[in-house]
RNA sequence: GGUAUCGUGGCCGAGCGGCUAGGCUGAGCUCUGCAAAAGCUCCUACAGCGGUUCGAAUCCGCUCGAUACCUCCA
């Protein structure tokens, strides 16, 4: 079997994975700003570290996944007056900063429990970190790293690249930086316009603030996730993921400071999942073209023909690997959904298909085929977490399930362990690691049962009474009311709501 | 301007030097009272131009095009 193998964005490159202490991993993902209300762009990082947490799970691992919350808001522009976003809009609404953080919070913890994410091991706030974030400050400072200006304290980028290699992660060149970033209004507190703040000094009208030994203020952006990833994995842990847009300045910025802090390299893989784009441009605010998530279940949103379920929308993005780009559009997003329904409908076959041996040869061919396609998923999540390829041979696998059912494949062509190896793949992946559950849960829904036999049972003596007018008619009311009637090869009527 | 990434059939997307994924759409056929579902078959692509190689979508160079980061950003 095949060892599992990473993308390292520190390496640029495919990396086998070893976790630091055996059988335990240290996971950390960057998680919302609950400043606002999740888009589309975000359910990609976080569905695509859910299936990472699971595998990893799934591979006996013991996983202890840290996951942030963003509530203290970061300042706007760095350079530009110091603002919190958080507090900014909350005074728009007439709303207390915390009161904000809490409604999109629980916003975001339900949008990704729609999405049917597992939750994190721990799921730490900014604001209940203040202090931790204070006392590497401190640290920082102490070690000669950073330096105070007017209440405020920066990270002195040029002292560190003078020793350590700034720019690791991110390919940045320092003396390219220094010539090249654009000019920023305010930058004077600053020494070097590459240095980046560790605690803002908070202006009169801010209203998250906290006491600190340089004055009231609150703390940079970068600093929360490095006080509280190494509050809770230790100063060195295995993974730390979010989206590629983090790269820099964010996780370059995390990793100096962390350096300076605890000595050593914070996390050796790193894994940066690509963007969403939508006609070929990067969905974010900057561009006026975000869909909520809210609005993505709803259809409530001008870019939308129609509302998209979280499952479709959760197979949407792992039929791509994350690493690549994935353009929206209602077009895909339409395929999407009828593939998964595909595959849906091959599990549900599955769950009520039983192996009843016939009289008749093994194929062999065939046989080993099915078999090849069940081992081969491992695999490919083995080579980077290839969602795209395990679900392709998901694929692959569907007309064998649909022709045993149907009798273009009788059962002795296969043999019983291999029956039950695509019981076992089916479930593995579609459910436990990919986690593309049924939606439709009605079925078990026994007074509709009852209703729907009595009705199949009458349409059952229209038909043979060769009265096709009420037969058809009872099909199409039922199909005009949700309910889709299959007449089954064996002569047994089953339906599925839609 | 700097630094990267990418350009695959009608659409979405795998692909990491040879065996030409997969999904959706379209066409035909089988099954069916008719449908639906399902099964089978077909439509065989890698931006362009050079180069390396027995052999390239895959490696190298150039050209064209697109995107991202350099500023909050998943």
């Amino acid at each position: 079997m095949s060892e599992l193998k990473v993308y390292n964005s520190l390496k640029r490159q495919k990396e086998v994975f070893t976790p630091l202490y055996p059988g335990h991993v240290g996971m950390y993902v960057c998680g919302p700003t609950v400043s606002g209300e999740s888009h589309l762009g975000h359910a990609r990082p976080y569905i695509t570290f859910d299936v990472v947490y699971r595998y990893l799970q799934h591979l006996g691992y013991k996983v202890r996944y840290v996951r942030n919350i963003t509530d203290a808001g970061h300042f706007e522009e760095e350079g530009r007056e110091a603002e919190d976003k958080i507090s900014k809009k909350a005074q728009l609404e007439k709303l207390e900063p915390m009161e904000l953080v809490q409604k999109y919070t629980n916003l975001f913890h339900w949008a990704f429990r729609e999405f049917n994410t597992l939750e994190p091991s721990i799921e730490p706030t900014a604001t209940g970190h203040i202090i931790e974030q204070i006392e590497m400050i401190k640290t920082i400072i102490d070690k000669g790293y950073a330096y105070e200006v007017n209440g405020s304290v920066y990270f002195d980028v040029k002292k560190y690249a003078s020793t350590h290699d700034y720019g690791i992660l991110s390919g940045r060149v320092l003396e390219d930086m220094l010539e090249t970033t654009r000019e920023l209004e305010n930058q004077d507190e600053k020494r070097n316009k590459v240095d980046f703040a560790l605690w803002k000094n908070a202006p009169p009208e801010h209203l998250m603030r906290w006491p600190s030994p340089w004055g009231e203020g609150f703390p940079g952006w970068h600093i929360e996730c490095s006080a509280m990833s190494s509050k809770y994995l230790g100063t060195q842990f295995d993974i730390h993921g979010g989206g590629m847009d983090l790269q820099f300045p964010h996780h370059e910025c995390e990793i100096a400071q962390s350096e300076i802090a605890h000595g050593e390299l914070m996390a050796r893989y790193w894994m940066h999942n690509n963007m969403i784009t939508i006609d070929g441009r990067k969905m974010g605010k900057a561009y006026n073209n975000t869909i909520r998530l809210t609005e993505l279940f709803s259809g409530d949103n001008y870019q939308l023909e129609k509302p998209y379920s979280p499952m479709t929308v959760r197979f949407f993005i792992l039929q791509t690997h994350y690493r690549s780009t994935l353009d929206f559009s209602n077009e895909a997003l339409q395929a999407a959904e009828k593939g998964l329904q595909r595959l849906w409908a091959a599990y549900d076959v599955l769950q009520k298909l039983g192996y009843t041996k016939t009289e008749g040869a093994l194929n062999e061919d065939l046989d080993k085929q099915v078999r090849t396609w069940c081992e081969e998923c491992q695999d490919f999540m083995n080579d980077d977490i290839n969602t795209a390829k395990v679900l392709a041979n998901l694929f692959e696998i569907t007309p064998v399930i649909n022709s045993l059912k149907g009798g273009q494949i009788k059962m002795h062509e296969i043999s019983e362990d291999t029956f039950q190896l695509i019981k076992k793949t089916w479930k593995t992946w579609l459910i436990d690691i990919l986690a593309l559950e049924p939606e439709n849960q009605a079925s078990d829904n026994n007074t509709l049962d009852g209703v729907m036999q009595l009705i199949i049972e009458m349409r059952k003596e229209a038909k043979s009474r060769k009265d096709y007018a009420a037969s058809d008619r009872i099909r199409n009311q039922l199909l005009a009311a949700g309910i889709q009637l299959k007449d089954e090869k064996d002569g047994s009527v089953s339906y599925t709501i839609q």
